[in-house]
Formats: C-alpha cells, sequence, structure tokens
DNA sequence: CTTAAAAATTTTAGACATAAAATATTAGGG
DNA sequence: CCCTAATATTTTATGTCTAAAATTTTTAAG
C-alpha cells in the first residue's frame, strides 16, 4: 500500500504526524457517537410507547408516504436494505394487522403491500412523536446551528460517495 | 390506544409548532444517512480486505488500546453493547485465534480477553486502513469545515443527551 | 459458619441484517 | 411455441444484538 497523502497545507496538527489521521478518526467517532446517543433513545421510545421497533417504524413510514401499495422489491429498495430483509418485516406487521399483503393483479410473482386503516393510525401517532422527540433532542441548536451541520453534513456525504468510487 | 402524552410543560418550543418539525427530522435523516454511507463502505473494505465483521473489528480495537488484558464484563460497558452479546464475539474470536481467553486468577467467575500475537499483528494492519479510509473519506473537507463539524456534532450530542433526561 | 445479596458470565428466545441459493413467474428471441 | 434470461420473492446459513432467566462464584451480614 502506499502513501495516502492528506492535504497538509491548512492542518499543521495532522502534519506532524503523518499517516497518523488522529482528527478524521475523531471526526467519525463523534459523527457516530451522536448518531447512536439519539438513535438509540428513539428506538427506546418507540419500544416504550408504542411497542414497535425501529425497522418496523421505518417501513411503515415508507408505506405512509408512498401514494400507491408497493411491492417487496420497492419497499427493500426505498428502505436499502436487502430483500430477505423486507420478507421477515412484512410477516411481522401482517401478524400485528398493521400492513396488509395482497398479490399482485398484473405479476404473479409479486406482492403489493400497503398499510391497514390500524397501520395508518398507528403511524400517524408514532410519527408525530417521532418528530416532537427529534426536536427536542436538536433543542439547543440554533437555525445557523442546523443549516450549517446540514450543509457540512452534505460536502461529508458527498466526500465519501466520491471516495467510494463510481458504483451508484 | 390512548393518547401519547409529552410533557408539554417544559417544552415551549416544541409546543409552539405542534406536528412541524420538517427542519429536525431533515437533519436527522441526513445525520443517519451520512454515518451510513460510510459505516456501511467500512464494513464492506474489512470484508473484502480482511474478511473480518466492523463488530469484531471494534473488539480488538478495545483490547489493543487496553494496557492490560480485560474481563468480558469491561469490554461489554466500553463498547456499550450487552453482555451475551460480548460472549458470542469473543467466542468466534478465539475461534479464529485472534482472541484468547483465561480464566481470571483473582476472580472464579471473570475470564481476562486479551488479543493473541497474531491478533496484534492482524488488528495493526486493520486500524492502519481504517484511519487511512476514514481520512480518504473526509478528503474534500477543509481543517475549518472538520472543526466545525466536531463542534456542532458535540453541541447536538449534548442536548440530545440533556432531552434523554438524567438517567446516566 | 451460614445464608442472602451481589456480581460475572452464559444461555435462551426473539428480532434484525446480509449474501447466496432456490423457487416461481414473466418476457423476449428464434 | 420453446428456451433462456431476467425479475420477484422466499429460504437458508450466518452473524449481530437485546432482554431476561439461569448458573457460578464472591462478598457481606449476622
Amino acid at each position: 500500500m502506499e502513501d495516502h497523502a492528506i492535504p497538509l497545507d491548512a492542518e499543521t496538527k495532522v502534519a506532524e504526524r503523518p499517516h497518523d489521521h488522529q482528527h478524521e478518526l475523531r471526526l467519525w467517532l463523534r459523527l457516530f457517537t451522536c448518531k447512536e446517543v439519539i438513535e438509540s433513545e428513539v428506538r427506546r421510545r418507540l419500544r416504550d410507547s408504542f411497542d414497535v421497533t425501529l425497522p418496523r417504524f421505518d417501513l411503515m413510514a415508507q408505506l405512509d408516504r408512498a401514494p400507491k401499495a408497493m411491492t417487496l422489491g420497492e419497499l427493500s429498495q426505498r428502505m436499502m436494505v436487502s430483500n430477505g430483509n423486507v420478507t421477515g418485516l412484512v410477516d411481522r406487521l401482517v401478524e400485528q394487522g398493521l400492513v396488509s399483503r395482497r398479490p399482485s393483479p398484473k405479476d404473479r410473482r409479486a406482492q403489493l403491500v400497503s398499510l391497514t386503516a390500524k397501520g395508518r393510525r398507528f403511524f400517524a401517532a408514532m410519527a408525530r412523536a417521532n418528530g416532537d422527540w427529534i426536536a427536542e433532542m436538536f433543542a439547543d441548536l440554533s437555525g445557523d446551528d442546523m443549516d450549517t451541520l446540514m450543509r457540512l453534513l452534505a460536502k461529508a456525504k458527498i466526500s465519501a460517495r466520491k471516495a467510494i468510487g463510481v458504483r451508484r
């Protein structure tokens, strides 16, 4: 493996120890921790208040947002998870009566998935609570803070995608 | 299902605009996506280059950082995961010959875990690659960008912890 | 010393996640 | 029409993760 050159021009702090990447590693750790703190609390509250897991909430959110019923494949794509994963999640949500499955009239390979009336009511309550929780978590950040965070996180995401390469 | 009551008395900010938290929700989504893009690529590279999973890497990182051998309980605390989780991870790492387990001489309930020589060499290689990868992902961010991100993420983390309450 | 509480770990049951193989159906080219 | 490739889903094998129960050992109280 050859040298990985970092733009040293601006950061003497990093320049002192080449090959070290302390700064970037700390940033990565902080990003991760920040996400973890928020996500684990959302998970806990979803479980305590609604007896539901985050993956199920996310799946229902996709269904609620969509204008029409979706196939398992579309769900899998939008949620960015594997097909097999969605199969199991939908199974469990159907058992709970929150989601319904029916064969597609156009394609006998496909299943159409949508929220039941109960599922729709249930999700509306969860979504409201979720919005309040997230706003509460970010309450100390000013509008400027949030704008700056949005911008820099977008920049980081683009930078990472570039590093990942052309795939996707 | 009855109402899910959120304590409004303490949260005037939320009370002012009921049910509209677009800005915060978008920020949360972006934070999540950003972390996901980076993490999934790190996972993929760890698997492709070293045939290792992220949890195993994390566990080895804890052992490498620590000056002495650790008990399973200490590992569990530092990794912030459950006891049962660590048991299984260590089992698999011992199978691979990367980690060793021995009974604690002081407490027959406890097991002392440490990296083997092979594990230490292996981890050093992974850690170097990991540092390079992370630096590569953040390559487009200037030093100022990284400093600002660090500061705002810290602020967000503190804000979230405050919202979570006194527990912990 | 004996007993009860605490601590460290393992086990169990359930959920989630992936990749890869298997199954079923559709669609297109000859 | 027939064969093949692509598509949609399920199944299988493995790994990660938690909460809660069970096990073993230590510690402290009486």
